[in-house]
DNA sequence: TTCCGTGCAAAAATTTTGCATCATC
DNA sequence: GATGATGCAAAATTTTTGCACGGAA
């Protein structure tokens, strides 16, 4: 596990491998994600990012986000409500998410299932555990 | 494993019990679901329900998405791209993706995972694994 | 100086809502 | 006949795109 600082380095080191140019507004959205343990909106991370920069625009929030998943730094989690998220955990890891509230959260499995390289014709290279529950917050205003 | 006709029948029977009227619209919302293993789009759902229904509405197709969601007769699944998709199939069961076009198979795991029920504080109550990889098609092509 | 990246605004795509009418019960 | 469901259109939300300008290399 790195710490920011070195995920930094490292989010500039490829960048300048693949060419592309290291702007305020690219280190601020990989950092304010790198911070954030919440699987943020689209929008969420933009807010964040103007506290930051004002003037940043929507427009540039999704485009770096697409450049920044593109090159493997982040990933986009999609598992309710409407709208797209994003994690900068990019390590092998899996998501319990609140059935209620949406919450979601990261997990550590032990257990590890062995996946055949071969699937009904896929070739297969990855995998993801969702596990669903209720979080506390929402066992506790339960009978509500 | 219910075959179509029994789900049909336990979907009216299950509409009469909670007070929801059963309207062509509605059976053919959930007949079409019922018919397709590709986990299809509400636009898609709607194109092919149009076919029984010219006059159906987009808006119909989404709240009836909505309502046979809530009573559990088909599940919400959101894996790719920025639209929702459904899925009739409500037994467990585990997701095949392509990660370059994003088409979804269901698949059946005989491996299980032992998730605690209390876990970070959540209460669990199950699980669904996304198995990423490259489909049939999207292997051959790869070179393009 | 050269491009890529950005901001802005408009457009596109997706989803929700209000309301009058219709159809199921 | 009562009430919930539908169709239509408008609104709201989310995402993408075109284009001129500005800043990183």
């Amino acid at each position: 596990m790195q710490n920011t600082h070195e995920k930094l380095e490292f989010f500039v080191k490829k960048c300048k491998e693949i060419g592309l140019k290291i702007t305020p507004q690219r280190l601020a959205i990989y950092e304010v994600l790198l911070k954030s343990y919440n699987h943020p909106t689209v929008e969420e991370i933009y807010e964040e990012v103007k506290k930051m920069y004002p003037y940043v625009s929507l427009a540039t929030v999704y485009r770096t986000l697409e450049t920044l998943e593109k090159i493997g730094l982040v990933k986009r989690v999609c598992f309710w409500g409407n709208s797209a998220r994003y994690d900068a955990n990019t390590s092998e890891h899996h998501h319990l998410i609140c059935k209620k509230c949406g919450r979601i959260e990261d997990i550590d499995l032990d257990q590890k299932l062995s996946i055949p390289e071969n699937l009904q014709g896929f070739k297969t290279d990855s995998y993801s555990v969702n596990i669903y529950g209720l979080c506390p917050k929402c066992q506790s205003n339960q009978q509500v």
